[in-house]
DNA sequence: GATGAATGAGAATTCATTCAT
DNA sequence: CATGAATGAATTCTCATTCAT
């Protein structure tokens, strides 16, 4: 078993590297983690760092990709079962705030990190967020043909909306001292968002 | 007649440097903007920045307050002629688009900037930020009272999602290519609030 | 009585600036004090010092020059009525002993702040030092005159080695948890002195 | 054969920066020498500077206890020769002087810029220093002990009053003209004392 | 004489990244 | 592949001093 592939332990130490960077960023933000810090908490050195990622900006898009891969996999894969748009945006919120909700280092990455590496913001493509507010947008766009949902509202522009809701919903309980009964937040959102829709 | 003197000029200094703040902040981002920057733009010596903000932090800070508390002016006076509260949710709406599609640099300010003081998202209480999310809490809540709301909506989760849904949405006019229809979005938009808060 | 001379509010002014500045200096070390510090102490404004003093080395100079001014006036006084320069010498260390014991202030300034002005040691002549210096000489002088003290003993440098065991003696006084006898040690070192002078 | 390299270059360039850091306080002061200063004089990169030492304080104060460690190496074996505590006063005074003597950097540095780091006279402990007074302290009590030097001196207290005679002659030295005889100032020096402690 | 707002030179330290081993 | 010592660019903030009022 350990005559693995070049290519697997790469990944291997990849994903070793991104984990701690999670960890790193979720508790002193990304601007105050330092690269040294992510590769002790590796067990890697400062310079093995630089062998799996370009900058420290490209651990943080990395992370950012591979981690929301996951996200989109599970919604994805769980949506498949819905008979209908509105049993999938519903859906959705709940998926997408409980996954947060397990793992609230994965939501500083999300809510707030991103947008602390200027690169991020002001050059970086992002796919993998804009595959998440395309896949939005088809749900409304499927709902629409389903004659369930107004066929006046611009489903990019809602797909947006509701991410912007989710996430800053997602952030405020970041901070929030006691845990949030995320499921039942979730299911009085897409309430919200599904009969505005209709 | 010398009364008010030095609060005057000290308010104007403050506001001189804000502007200077706001331009340099919006062109390079908060990160990158120097303190040296945004002394020459305001025609002062660095030194004399210190004189009137604590902390390039405090800057960004200041900013957002006085930025944002007239936009709660402006939406706060507009909203008095609203007969009920769907209508003052459609306004809401409509003006804090417009205010932001007038402002691109404020935008930027608001958006983006802010996620980028450590000081802002971590330690910050954000008290103007505080206020308008109750502000469109208490709008809710009225329209709770007037019947037309549902009952059962948590008006400040909604308030939450609905600063969220703005905030996303402005953020992606920011990079849109064409300038876009701010008003009929905001319309398109709070018609979906309203809908789903009925 | 108001009607006082310009000379006389220029000293009563460089006084109420040099009791501040002795004050702040003793507190917090020459180097950490502020400027605007020792106005707020002696109430006046920043520029103000400035017409009294040309520099902050400068208050530093005047002081040592004032109040070793005083040290030198109080000791010379007080050995006029000594028989012979052994008394001299015995006097002479009771009553530096003494001055700094009952201003600790003073002491900082002279063992220790002295010393950390640049100007101060690589630039400035120091005159009432060297008088301070050429009075013991002329102690030892007499001695040797009057037969008691060795007549090889080069008093020049022999002043020098009793400033600088009375100045590291007080120094440690300084940083010295309980009150030192400071009558008992003073005895006790200058008979160090005149049995070695002898 | 790599056995203990990694600890052998720390320790060289820790003395390839100290000695930089020697020659360069000596010539300008403490408050005056830039890091880079240093940093250039040592041959390497301003940052390297600070993988060995946490702060400028820290470059003095490692200065101090290195160098002070090899003057009381080389006083402390060759007092070991000395047959009594008056032979070993006397020997005392002429190895510092000549020490000092042959290397006026070192002078510069114990004598004043030690007095010019305010962490080092407000936190530091100073070990090395408190060892030399020790160990003068230690020859007195032997005199005592030997019936050779009056019992009613306090070793402590007179050991203080030794250094301090010695710092201010040896401070003297440095701003005089020409060369000072130290060895014939160091024995009369020490004569006094010798004749002062019997 | 007095003020205090404004100046602007000045410097220690950090840390992402590299590269010789 | 991995290391980690070395790099050096980069920037906020302080504070003595000035000078218009």
């Amino acid at each position: 078993m350990q005559s693995s592939t070049r290519k697997e332990r790469t990944q291997f130490r990849q994903r070793q590297i991104l984990d701690a960077a999670v960890a790193a960023f979720a508790e002193k933000g990304f601007y105050k983690t330092r690269v040294s810090e992510i590769a002790r908490r590796a067990g890697v050195a400062d310079g093995t760092i630089y062998l799996y990622f370009k900058s420290k900006d490209d651990i943080l898009i990395s992370l950012f990709e591979v981690r929301m891969e996951e996200v989109l996999q599970v919604i994805h894969e769980a949506l498949l079962d819905c008979t209908d748009a509105e049993q999938r945006i519903h859906e959705f919120f709940r998926l997408y705030m409980s996954i947060i909700d397990r793992d609230p280092a994965l939501a500083e990455v999300i809510t707030i990190e991103l947008r602390q590496s200027d690169k991020f913001i002001r050059e970086y493509e992002n796919p993998k967020f804009k595959e998440l507010l395309r896949y939005l947008a088809s749900i409304i766009g499927d709902g629409q043909r389903e004659g369930i949902f107004r066929s006046e509202i611009d489903p990019r522009l809602t797909a947006r909306a509701i991410f912007g809701a989710l996430d800053e919903v997602t952030l405020a309980g970041l901070f929030a001292k006691r845990p949030l009964e995320s499921s039942r937040m979730a299911r009085s959102l897409s309430e919200l968002f599904v009969q505005g829709l209709r």
